[in-house]
DNA sequence: ACGCCGCCATAGAGAACGTCTATATCTGGG
DNA sequence: CCCAGATATAGACGTTCTCTATGGCGGCGT
C-alpha cells in the first residue's frame, strides 16, 4: 500500500470527484483512478461507488476513512516533529553533569539555553563523573558534562578547564602576600571536600608528589560547606575556580597564587555516545550554544 | 514516502540490524538499506547511526519513531476494520422503517440479526414511508423497510406482502361464517387507524371503488389502539396481517375472509441508495439475513 | 597476527509499475 | 441529438524498486 494511494483516497472522498482531486494533487485523472483501483484491489473491496455525478463512498470506504485520515496525520505530524527537532524549536534534552558543573556552571548555561529555546524541556541528572558516564552509556542521558575521561564508545568536546585555586579568608596572612610557596600551604590548616570526588584525589596526589604531608583539618562532603568553613576562618582550601567565582567577586574569599605549584586542573568536557551519529535537534542546539559561549563567561 | 519505508524503519529500529529486519520482512538486505536511505533522504535527516554492531536510532530517528508507529497502526487497524466490515463481525447499521414494520416485523428480525452478529450496533428510525425515504436519500439511514415506492435513486428488494385482513372479536356474527361479502363489511361499525398512513388511504379507496360508504365509527392514530378497540367489541377493522398475527394465534381476534373483495395489500420492500455500489459490511449482513429468512416466518 | 565472520554500502541488470496522452463509454441536459 | 462532464481503458515511456554479487570495515577467535 502506498501513501499516495491513501492520500488520493482521502482527496477523492472529500471532493467526490476524481478529476478535481487529481488536479488538486497535481496528477492526471487516470493516474488517480489507477491509485484508487490499486488501493481497492489491495483492500479487496470497492471503496467508492461510481455514479454519473462522481464518486461516493461505499460502506467499506466510510469504514476505512477514519483510519486513512489517522495514518496521513501521523505521517504529517512525524515530518513536523523532525522539522521541529531540526530547528530545535521544541523537544526534550536530558543532561548529565558532575556535581561541580551542575552547581556552578550549568545554571548560567541553562538560563541562556532556555532563553534561546523556550520550548525545549530540559532535565539534569547529577552524579560523579563515572556514574554520569554510565548513565550516558545506558542512554539515560543524551549529553554529559564531566571531567575528561577516556572511553571507546564516547566522544568528547572540550568545555573548559577547571583549575583548583587556593582561597583564604580576607585578612588571612596569605592575602597580603602576592604569592605563597607550596611549603607555606602545607603548613596551614587545610579544608578538603568530598573524599569520593576526583578533586580530592587530585589534591592529595598533588601534595604527595611534592613530598609534603598536608595538615588536614576538615573534610566536608560538598564544596558549598567547604567554602563556608574557609569564610569562617577555619582553614584554607583548594577549590574549583568556578565554585568560588562569586565569593571572590564579593570579596568574602581571597585567591592566593601558589608560585611553585604545578597547575592543578582538570579538563571539563561534554561527552556523547559515539554511535548516535551527528548531533541533531535539541542535542545539537545545546552543543551549539556551548560552543559559541564565551569561554571567559563560563 | 512509501509505507514500506516506514515499516522498514520500524523493523530496523526494533532489531537494530538491517539484515535480520530484511529477513523478517522477506526482502534482501540491500533492498531494505535502500528503503532506509530513501526515507532518510526524503526526511532530510539520518534516522540511524551506523555502527559496527548495527543500526542505532539517532535523536531524529527517536523523534520520528512514535509517528511511524502511529501511521502503521492506523493502516493496520484500517485493514482490520475492513475485514470486520466484510465479515460484518462488528460495525453499525442504521435502519429506517415504516411504523407497522418497525412494530411488528423488525423485532423478530432484529432478534435474529443480533444473535448472528452480536457485535453490530443497530439503530432504527421510524417514520412514514415517505419520510423514511427522505432519510435514506439524505443518508441518515443505510437501509429502509417501507412500502414499495418508485424513486430513480433507490433500488428495492422485495421483503414481503402486507395484506389487510378483516378482524373481528370472537363471538362476532362474522366469526361463525366462513366468508362474508363486501356489503356485509360496509354495514358493520368499522375502526380505522392513522389517517396519515397509507393504509388509511388504501382502505378508503377500497370502499370507494366499490361504491360503498363505510360507516366509520372510530379512528385511532395507531394500530395497537385499533386492535384494542376491536377486542373490546367496539367494531371490526381491516388491519395489516402482521399486526394481528399474535392476536389471531391467541384467539383474542378472529380473521374473516372477504370473498368478493380484491386483495388489499401492499408490497413491503427494503430500499437502498443506488449509488452506494454493492452492499457490504453490516448492510450486506442484514440483507443476507433478510433474504435467507423464511417468508412464512415474517 | 592473521583470517574469518558479520555488519552495512554499492554496483549493475532486469523487471515491475506508476504516469502520461489519447481515447472510450456512459448519462443527463439544453 | 449532440455536448458537457464524469470515470475507465489502452499503450508507451520512464522511473524506480528489487534482485545478485561484491566491496569495505571491524571485531573476534585461533
Amino acid at each position: 500500500m502506498l501513501l499516495a494511494q491513501v492520500e488520493g483516497f482521502l482527496e477523492v472522498a472529500r471532493r467526490g470527484n476524481v478529476s478535481r482531486a487529481a488536479e488538486a494533487m497535481f496528477v492526471t485523472q487516470p493516474t488517480l483512478t489507477a491509485r484508487l483501483h490499486a488501493l481497492e484491489r489491495e483492500l479487496g473491496e470497492p471503496l467508492f461507488a461510481r455514479t454519473r455525478r462522481g464518486m461516493r463512498l461505499t460502506d467499506a470506504g466510510r469504514a476505512f476513512l477514519p483510519y486513512a485520515e489517522r495514518a496521513m496525520r501521523a505521517v504529517r505530524d512525524g515530518r513536523q516533529a523532525l522539522t521541529d527537532a531540526r530547528s530545535a524549536s521544541a523537544g526534550r534534552l536530558v543532561l548529565g553533569a558532575a556535581p561541580a558543573v551542575s552547581t556552578y556552571v550549568l545554571p548560567a548555561l541553562l538560563q541562556r539555553f532556555a532563553a534561546a529555546y523556550p520550548r525545549i524541556e530540559v532535565a539534569v541528572r547529577t552524579g560523579h563523573s563515572e556514574d554520569v558516564l554510565q548513565m550516558l552509556l545506558r542512554e539515560e542521558v543524551q549529553l554529559a558534562m564531566v571531567r575528561m575521561m577516556r572511553h571507546p564508545d564516547i566522544e568528547s568536546i572540550p568545555l573548559y578547564e577547571e583549575a583548583l585555586v587556593l582561597v583564604v579568608p580576607p585578612g588571612h596572612p596569605f592575602a597580603k602576600r602576592s604569592t605563597v610557596g607550596i611549603a607555606d600551604v602545607a603548613s596551614e590548616r587545610l579544608i578538603f571536600f568530598d573524599r569520593t570526588s576526583s578533586y580530592y584525589e587530585l589534591t592529595q596526589s598533588f601534595f604527595l608528589s611534592l613530598g609534603v604531608t598536608p595538615r588536614e583539618v576538615m573534610e566536608l562532603d560538598n564544596i558549598e560547606s567547604a567554602k563556608k568553613m574557609v569564610e569562617r576562618r577555619l582553614g584554607i582550601a583548594l577549590l574549583p575556580r568556578t565554585a568560588v567565582a562569586g565569593e571572590l567577586a564579593a570579596k568574602t574569599l581571597t585567591q592566593v597564587a601558589v608560585t611553585d605549584a604545578p597547575a592543578m586542573s582538570q579538563k571539563i568536557v561534554v561527552i556523547r555516545r559515539r554511535d548516535q551519529g551527528r548531533p541533531s535537534g535539541t542535542v545539537a542546539a545545546f552543543l551549539n550554544l556551548v560552543r559559541e559561549s564565551d569561554p571567559a563567561a563560563v
